[in-house]
Order: C-alpha cells, then sequence, then structure tokens
DNA sequence: CATCTGACGACCG
DNA sequence: GCGGTCGCCAGAT
C-alpha cells in the first residue's frame, strides 16, 4: 500500500489548522478508516516537509507517545495552535478541506448535466 | 503460516 | 470525561 495520497493530502493542511484521522481517512477513503490513516502517519517520511504534527486523534487529541507527542504540541503551539494539555481547541483549529480547487478562471463554470 | 501490534474511533459502563 | 472492548488491516515477528 502506497501512503503517497495520504502525505499529499497533508501537506495541503495550512500552518494553524489541523484534521484527524478520521476525517482524513474518510476524505481519501481508506480500507480500514481512521486506523489506516494511523498507520500512514506513523510511517511518515522524515525531511519531506510532510506537517505530520498537524494530524490529531478525534477531539483534537494528541495520540502519539512520548517523546513525539511533546514535539508535536510543541510544533503546533509554535504556528499559533491554542491547546489545553495534549488536546487542540479543534472548534478553533479544525481544517475543512475544500470540495473544489481554488478557481482561476471568473468564468462560470459549467454545469455537470445528470 | 500464526500472532501480535498499533500515531483510530465507536460504544458502553 | 475516562478506561476497557472490539473491529479494522498492513507490517513485523
Amino acid at each position: 500500500m502506497s501512503w503517497d495520497p495520504v502525505y499529499r493530502y497533508v501537506q495541503r493542511i495550512p500552518r494553524g489548522r489541523v484534521l484527524t484521522y478520521g476525517s482524513l481517512a474518510k476524505a481519501l477513503r481508506l480500507p480500514g478508516g481512521a486506523r489506516t490513516a494511523g498507520r500512514a502517519m506513523a510511517a511518515t517520511p522524515s525531511g519531506k516537509g510532510i506537517p505530520w504534527h498537524r494530524v490529531l486523534g478525534e477531539r483534537g487529541k494528541v495520540l502519539i507517545r512520548e517523546p513525539y507527542a511533546s514535539l508535536q504540541r510543541k510544533l503546533l503551539e509554535s504556528e499559533g495552535v491554542t491547546m489545553v494539555g495534549f488536546r487542540v481547541d479543534l472548534k478553533r483549529h479544525l481544517w475543512k478541506p475544500p470540495r473544489k480547487i481554488a478557481v482561476k478562471s471568473k468564468a462560470p463554470r459549467k454545469r455537470i448535466q445528470k
């Protein structure tokens, strides 16, 4: 199984915003759901600029073990993410992935006929 | 090949 | 809200 799609998706998460394993899995339709997203993140290649720290558990909880948990918290706070202990305030920082990519043209989009 | 092990999450007490 | 159980499934042992 190639985790590439997962990493590409994670790289789209803007600074200061976070995503959950569940929503990640759902967005990419990963078989096995959230846990599969977790496996992918656990295998995140280092040094590729992938913002792995922006992926959290349901309700914004940091689920990884030390010493990475502290690092993740630190990285998040460094980009302005407000946290309560090892939990992120999802109300403020949850990233809602855009359904459509930004449109450059101002012309109206064509309607897809049903 | 048999088991174990999670960077999960829904459920239940 | 917290801890335990269970389904999930690719890798590791």
